[in-house]
Parts: C-alpha cells; structure tokens; sequence
DNA sequence: AGTGACAGTTAATGGTCTTAACTACGGTTA
DNA sequence: TAACCGTAGTTAAGACCATTAACTGTCACT
C-alpha cells in the first residue's frame, strides 16, 4: 500500500531506455538486425538482465509495434482536430513515415505468418481509421453507389457509429490503400530510377478521391 | 570443352532442391525463419555442404528474390500476352500473391536498410512496369493535365521508348500504387475484422482509373 | 590408369536467444 | 535497530544459428 514510486518508476526508465537502444538499431538496420546482445552491450549489462524488464525478444518488439502505433494514432488525430483536411491528413502521415521508414514497416511492413497482434494494438489501429472515416465525413455521400459501395452497405458492422455513411466508409478506405500503396513503395524505393517525387503523385491520387 | 553435363546438371537440380526447401520455410514462418541448418537437415546434408551451392544465406535469399520477380514478370507478360484488360490484369497479380503471400513480400515487403537488389533483379522489375504501361496506353491520353502530370512530362526519362504517353505512364503508376495499397494491407491481414471483399475494393479502384 | 576438380565431411569460431541458479542490495516491517 | 523479502543483476549453461578452414573421398575426363 505504501508509495513504491521510486521502484517503479527506475523500472520504466529502464524499459525506455532499452526500447530507445531498440529503436536505433531497426531505425538502422532493420528489425532482424534487433539484436538483445547489442543492447546490452550498450547499457554495460549483461544480457540475461534485460529479461527483468521484457519477457524476450518478442515482447520487446510487440511494444515497439504499440508504440509505433500510439505515435501514429496520436499524431494523425491531433492533425484532424487542427482541422486538417485530407490532403494535410496524408502528407501528415507521410511525413510520420518518412521521419523513420522502420517504424512504418514495423506497422504496415511484411507480416509474419503466425503472429497476431494484441487486442489492444490492433484497437489502436482502429484509432487512426475511425478519424480517417471521420475526416471523410466532411465530404457527402456519393449520388451514384458502385458495385462495391452496396457491397460495404452490407458489410460495415465494423465500423460502430451509423452516423457515418457508407460512402466515407469507401472513401477511407481508398485514402487508406492509396496512401499506403504510394508511400509504401516510395519508402522501400521502388520508386529510385524514377525521377519523380512522390509527393506529388499522392496529391494526384487523393484529389480523384472527392467523388 | 568437353560435355560436362552431368556435374553442371546433378549442380543445378540440388540448388533447386535447397530453393524449394527454402520456399516453403519462408512460406510457412516468413523469410526470419529461413534456417540453413533446416535445409540441411532437411536434405540430409551437413550445413557447410550448402556453402557449395550458395555463397551463403544472403546470395540464397537474393536467388529466390530474383525468381519471385521472374515469375511475376512472366505472369504478368503472359496475360498481358493473351489480351487481358487492366482490371483482368490486377487479378492474375492479385491470384499470384495470394498463392504464396511472403514470396510476394519477399519482392515489394519491408526492404532491408542497406540492400541494394542486384542490377540484374531490378531488370525484371522494370519488365513488369513496361507491361503495365503498354497495357495503360490502350486507353487515350487525358484532355486535362493535372500537376503530376505536367510534374511528369519532365521526370520520365526513365521509360525508354517515347511511343508511350505520359497519360499511361501515370495511369500504369496509379495501377500500380493502388493496387499494391489493397493487396498488401489485405496480405498483411490489416482487413480482417473488416469483412468486405478486397477483391471488389480493387475493383472500385481500378474502375476510376479511366480518366 | 592416373589425375584433378569437386561434393561432402568434421572441426572450430563466434554470434544469437533463453533459462536456471545464485548474489547482493534496498526498502519495508516487526 | 534488526530481520526480511522482493527484485536487479550476475554467472553458467544449453540450444540454436551462420560461416570458414582443412581434410577426404569420389567421379569424370585425359
């Protein structure tokens, strides 16, 4: 019952510092190159004492990934509620990603086969769609419905609040996978050779995107 | 000078063999999980046996990027071949990525920090590119231009043959990103929870591509 | 029939993550 | 103040992993 603060708040210094050290190393070289020995090394530990602070390797990295996504859901509302439109709302995110690439793929990169993400990662996640659909909000339903927009009319429980309509359900979504698409392959440079700047490819793909 | 087939060709069979073997590792848990001590044991061979046939796990990793980019290329250009429209087209990719979704991740996933794919491999990507744009130029050129397009007009050096407008090359590039934004956050499973069909999404997309 | 190239072996090095058992310190309580 | 207990940190050990070096046998060609 009594005020063990100082415990646990050396406890929380030290989970931070361990994920600061993390952060780097994939910052530099990738997640494979997320290495428990380096870290240690760095913080003069030995290695088995950073298990006093993450269950393994995994856990390490599953707090990077809600980290990440805290970091994104954060800053992408606090964009919206500055009253950022669309096009503000990508080149928000875009510069999120491009600020650290690793921690982008860290969220939206390759997946692997058998992990899940925990419930409240993935709540997180639903963060950042609900401003998007919310900042498609803004824009009204579309007057002619496409084979996929009566196909979401039927499948959209996902999305909680019917005070949405479905038309910025749809809307999201292509803001979502063309942002991400663009972003995604300018940022795994695929885009090298060609000599043109993204950027503007993106504001090409979202000013179709007022239907 | 002499016909020294046998060697060249019992070589070649078991650098298939280890390939296949590394596939279905990568397949299975993702490319972390390529082991050579598993194929080795899997092979009934000892580790270092593999050192003849491979350089090491990077040139292995590097063969199978380029036969993942092979056989898109020629998939692509197959159906291309047979008179497939854009939308037919997007499908024929989408089916090969689903077929085996981490080879596909192992061509347009997380890129590694400091690799750079050999000149060779990145060959075969411009390949599919050329057919996306030969496949774009179908359709006319836009009346309007929008500002990627003018941006464009300046910043195409890097397709070769002048026969091709700038109109396809900015619809094969829209193709491109928006269908890669779907398939891969439906191949990382970022729509699960969200029941609709991605197929149709796709769909949606491409349809508004004929501007 | 002999020779040389090559597949494959064993052995050794150094790296990774992880668990178990032990030590020492610091704060809490009697 | 003295005993105690939880916890940070240690050492030791095991199980993987990739890579290199040195050796052996075999097969194909001369």
């Amino acid at each position: 019952m009594t005020e063990q603060a100082p415990r646990e708040r050396y406890r929380e210094q030290v989970r931070g510092e361990i994920k600061q050290h993390a952060r780097n190393q994939i910052a530099e070289a990738g997640l494979p190159a997320l290495s428990l020995t380096a870290i240690a090394k760095q913080m003069s530990m030995t290695v088995p004492a950073l298990y006093r602070y993450y269950r393994g390797r995994d856990e390490l990295i599953t707090a990077l990934i809600r980290d990440a996504f805290r970091s994104l859901a954060d800053t992408v509302r606090a964009a919206a509620d500055s009253g950022a439109d669309l096009l503000a709302l990508a080149h928000v995110i875009r510069d999120w990603a491009k600020a650290d690439p690793q921690r982008y793929f860290l969220i939206y990169g390759t997946p692997v086969p058998g992990y899940h993400a925990p419930p409240d990662t993935t709540a997180i996640s639903n963060e950042v769609m609900e401003v998007l659909i919310k900042a498609n909000s803004a824009l009204g339903e579309p007057e002619s419905a496409t084979t996929f927009h009566v196909h979401l009319e039927t499948h959209r429980e996902w999305v909680d609040s019917d005070t949405v309509g479905t038309g910025a359900v749809r809307r999201a979504l292509s803001f979502w996978t063309r942002l991400h698409g663009v972003l995604s392959l300018e940022l795994a440079g695929h885009f090298t050779g060609m000599k043109f700047d993204p950027a503007l490819l993106i504001d090409d793909e979202l000013a179709e995107l007022k239907a």
